[in-house]
DNA sequence: GTCTATAACTGGATAGAC
DNA sequence: GTCTATCCAGTTATAGAC
């Protein structure tokens, strides 16, 4: 019960944020009653928190462990591609496998991820670590870069992914249904290369163009 | 009062969304009574499109110019550095110059960007036309790329820009204060680079790294 | 654990005085 | 144009029966 009452939360709550979703609706989506929110999760607040929570553990572990394989699969030819690859895949993999709540998860985060009120801080306490793993593992195939063009490069990478999570349709009714916002795997295989050549450019090269002089 | 109303509601929207701004707040904040709201603007839903309308028809103009008068001014030497700066220059310069009614008005656009809900319907409403013609203008200095390619490239520079634009506090934080979320002259100066070299290797090179053999 | 009932309050919206 | 007064639907949350 717990769990089908965190599902339909999560669904709810990506689509509509914290303030678009009453507890009512959450009890309805469920067919419980109210009163039992409350009972398992005491306050709306907390039920949005333990939705937080619950796959944040599972794909933060993923992603650290992920990381720490291709570190030492790479050894001393460590990648950008590689790593940013490391960093995304255990995200595309849940996606990709249709899992729906997974889906419904990582539209949450991009709209946290974008609220300027309190997702700063939400996103921080939940997914710092993971993103200080992989600017380290960047610094290790960049060591020239400075922190400074590493983090705001970090920056892009978050926004295109976010966005990307967010699933709006809007890329398919701007391209007239030719590229469809759910296609995870399309996505994956641009925003890798797009990635890594835009910190390549901005944190080796300082932002002069590839095929300068 | 129009205005005060609408900056008013602005400031608020931007930071907790649509329905986490009562229209009492927004009376309150402009030190009107709440019947005002009503009067001048009907309902809330209409509140919030006169707040997305209103400089949104200011930045469209001024992104069209841009990228017009940079086509003129770059002949047949068409640059992808200088096609997505013209598309960012009036969004930077809004912001630069410190004001702050474009900085919250940027920060909803953001928020809206990745609201999975009805986000998607009224960017397209509102921003389409201007992405179109980046698009177009883009496809000149890359003939043979895929408009699958272009689009994805677009929704990944859009992601970066937005997230970028919402000011969330998040880099400040993760970087330790070596970056500042609202420094927008430090995300203009890296994100241009950042951007057309993604899309020279997704659009050009098909996704294989710069450096590859 | 689950539901009924209800408290205590806040939301958007309107009618009508001035 | 602006404000007072008010309607009423909907909100979170709780006390207590079963």
């Amino acid at each position: 019960m717990r769990e089908a009452l965190l599902d339909h939360a999560e669904a709810l709550l990506s689509q509509h944020g914290f303030h678009g979703v009453t507890v009512r609706q959450v009890a309805s989506a469920a067919h419980v009653d109210p009163a039992l929110v409350h009972y398992y999760f005491d306050t709306k607040s907390k039920l949005f928190d333990a939705v937080f929570l619950r796959r944040a553990e599972i794909v933060n572990a993923e992603r650290i462990a992920a990381m720490e394989t291709y570190r030492q699969a790479a050894g001393s030819d460590i990648q950008i591609e590689g790593c940013i690859e490391a960093f995304l895949e255990p995200i595309v993999r849940h996606s990709v496998q249709g899992d729906v709540g997974w889906k419904n998860y990582f539209r949450l985060v991009a709209l946290v991820n974008s609220s300027s009120g309190w997702g700063g801080e939400t996103m921080a306490r939940y997914f710092d670590p993971v993103i200080r793993k992989l600017v380290q593992l960047l610094r290790l195939c960049m060591p020239q870069a400075s922190d400074e063009n590493l983090f705001w490069c970090y920056h892009f990478l978050s926004g295109a992914l976010t966005l990307s999570l967010s699933e709006t349709g809007r890329i398919d009714r701007l391209s007239e249904g030719l590229c469809t916002s759910t296609d995870h795997l399309a996505i994956y295989h641009r925003l890798v290369p797009f990635a890594a050549a835009g910190f390549r450019r901005v944190c080796l090269h300082g932002g002069a163009p590839d095929n300068a002089p």
